[in-house]
DNA sequence: CTTGACTCTGGACGTAACTCCAGGGTGTAG
DNA sequence: CTACACCCTGGAGTTACGTCCAGAGTCAAG
């Protein structure tokens, strides 16, 4: 049979994560307590594996764990209330911090270009102009 | 006199970090070793408050101490190089991360809206459709 | 000269998110 | 029955970035 029962080694993966750290995420809640054979070896749905993805998807974009717990927890209408103020919040976060990025980004641009044009023609005595007029 | 020497405090409480981050960030050589009075206290240059903004500035955006210092100690050409190198990974890094907060929004800005037309329709029983589809 | 605000050092502690380890059990193939 | 890969638990260790503390010195004002 193809059927054997979904293990953690297996889960960890095809999630991409260590055994260690679907472990540490089922105490943290972040995963709902998985169900045991006779022996004590944990099983695991293939909803698991989705779930985690969709954890540190969720984590590469700045939500911390317990944050992603708040998102992962609905249920009913209270809940649902709860998770669009943090959905809410974490929209504006994230246009603010897109602002910013861009800004940051134009700067970073054009120090490049100094340090491109400063290498170009000084080449061996050049001196990165990088941090001066940073500010504002 | 209004040239009393620039102390720690002083650079602290300006730039918006405690003392204690201050001496940190010089231990890590973020800032270079102040030079002292006779008494053993730091005296500091105006400089040092411009670049400790720089860093928070740099670190909301995502960059650790540890490349903000291969941002800081510019000098020759081949630190430039260094420099522009770092930079050219971070540009490209902060594009990749910008689509994906703006895919991520798309997904999490549906799921408000569902969240809210929930509530709207069936009120007490809603029960929030999160995480559900959010897998690619 | 005393007071009070400020500074010094070295090291312990704190938090997030893991990661590793010892010592032991499980399960299956040969 | 013996390997051998896999799993279990509880707890210690790690990295990044600070923060706090004790015990002691500095300095300007009164």
């Amino acid at each position: 049979m193809e059927n054997s029962p979904l293990q953690i080694g297996n889960v960890a993966a095809r999630s991409g994560v260590s055994v260690d750290t679907v472990r540490y995420y089922e105490r943290l809640e972040l995963l709902p307590q998985a169900s045991r054979t006779s022996g004590g070896y944990r099983v695991f749905s293939p909803k698991a594996i989705e779930q985690i993805r969709f954890i540190k998807q969720a984590q590469e974009l700045g939500f911390s764990l317990d944050e992603i717990k708040g998102l992962l927890t609905s249920g009913g209408a209270e809940e649902c209330e709860q998770v669009r103020d943090l959905l809410q919040g974490k929209l504006s976060e994230m246009d603010e911090q897109i602002k910013k990025m861009k800004a940051f980004r134009r700067i970073l641009a054009k120090h490049l270009d100094e340090c491109d044009s400063e290498l170009n023609q000084n080449g061996q005595n050049a001196h990165c102009p990088v941090l001066f007029e940073i500010e504002k």
